[in-house]
DNA sequence: TGTTATCTACTAAAAACGTAGTAATAAAAA
DNA sequence: TTTTTATTACTACGTTTTTAGTAGATAACA
């Protein structure tokens, strides 16, 4: 039921996600991390066992496509995050995001309106 | 800089943030999974050495806290989640709250209510 | 067509994880 | 004081993760 990466799985996960679908070298050039060729492939072999990714032939070259979705993947992860460093309570979590620097007003502005719609529904 | 936790690490610091501290015994009692009593005097030594927890002594045994707070471990998660799996924008982890059947309406205006004091301090 | 570069398949090996047993010790109970 | 029980220290072992090398195949190129 619930997805799980380990955490060079979900490096890999975040490229596929991000470029729609890549071959290894491709995934390879975008970690960055100057790994070998065949340490990708492994990993990617690992993530297509697991059910997380598929592939179709490009060339002599396989084409990795992600098999979860970026949203359902993250309701997971973000789930046992709640569950175990939030108290289970989802206001914590925002309260964090809301204390984070990195988050501009532009942000903050366009979460309120997000909670002022999904309130709006209510009243 | 960043605080990581293997799964069975997190389960045990959940309860360390939960209880204040805890002897192996009662770590063992709240995790509920039935686990060996020396494996969970294993992972509190890993957490130990990794830094996480700490320990006084208390008659014979040993009483746990941790040693990096429940708010900055959380934080560290978050952001890479966000990262990850939120194309780094802290609105689609929202999205993803706000969307949750187990928020609650009352949830919903106290996270608005956050975001109303974070604001005002601009305007 | 022969050579080079690219790619997958297979294999491997070190490190980390998860789980737990045994021995030693200290406290509590009988 | 002897026996039982609870606890830590040390050790171990199977599995997973992370990393990568080597061999063989395929495509590109000269």
């Amino acid at each position: 039921m619930d997805i799980q990466f380990t955490n060079r799985e979900l490096d890999v996960m975040a490229v596929l996600w991000e470029m729609e679908s890549a071959t290894v070298a491709e995934v390879r050039e975008r970690l960055g991390d100057d790994l070998a060729y065949t340490t990708v492939l492994t990993i990617l072999r690992t993530l297509e066992e697991k059910g997380y990714v598929d592939h179709t032939q490009e060339g002599k070259a396989y084409r990795y496509h992600p098999a979860v979705e970026r949203e359902r993947a993250g309701a997971s992860a973000v789930n046992r995050i709640v569950g175990k460093m939030f108290r289970g309570s989802p206001e914590l979590l925002l309260t964090h995001l809301v204390s984070d620097r990195d988050v501009s007003d532009e942000d903050l502005e366009r979460m309120k309106q997000l909670l002022d719609e999904r309130l709006g529904h209510k009243e």
